[in-house]
DNA sequence: ATGTTATTTGGTAATATAGCCAAATAACCA
DNA sequence: TGGTTATTTGGCTATATTACCAAATAACAT
């Protein structure tokens, strides 16, 4: 296995690591409609604060989402365009998988 | 938080988790481009037999590929049309980035 | 300056993940 | 049947992740 290759696969897997909790999912999509400060996301969330700013770092050290601080509040936005495409693939697949099951039992 | 959403989040975490490791990536690059046993992706994995199994079923249980046992072999198959999309996406940013941090450095 | 609100950071305990070895299972051949 | 190859499963240890609390930091208002 090439050297380049193999640290190709690790940031790839680095960024996918980030999304891949519920929570951090959720705060995608809520990022990808509008930003918020950290304190509506964790309305939103319905966690600790500080859990949801630990999640929200997750998500900037892997250049999914960026922050931008505008008096004692700081706002996250997101900025990688590949998540939201592929999130809702996901849901669409999840979707017919779920009917598809439905079919089955019924 | 409605609960079926909640659910939702969970399914796609699911998904999303089963792909972020980097030698479970380079199993779906490769299935991508074509099935294989897993003792040939033992070989391209290089590492133990048991480890690949135990990768191949994270996989198989999130629904991303699907296996078809011939003979002695068991052929992996990749089954997941989004991931494929989303991985090179990724891939062409990780170059954009890296080409980026170059020009800022050089 | 002091208090209040927003956010991050450090610490800690519970839980999950990863990798290897050894053993079990299954298919094939002699 | 007995031996070989392919794959999965159980067991174990090391490491990583998560969530909360408490404390630190920063901005703002009085």
């Amino acid at each position: 296995m090439n050297k380049q290759t193999m640290a190709r696969y690790e940031a790839k897997s680095t960024i996918i690591k980030a999304m891949a909790h519920p929570t951090r999912l959720l705060i995608i999509e809520e990022l990808a409609k509008q930003e918020h400060c950290v304190c509506e996301l964790t309305k939103m969330v319905g966690a600790d604060t500080s859990t949801v700013s630990k999640h929200l770092s997750i998500l900037k050290n892997a250049g999914i989402v960026t922050d931008e601080k505008r008096g004692q509040m700081v706002y996250y936005s997101l900025i990688m365009p590949c998540t939201i495409n592929f999130l809702s693939c996901l849901d669409n697949l999840i979707v017919k998988q779920a009917k598809e099951h439905l079919a089955m039992v019924v």
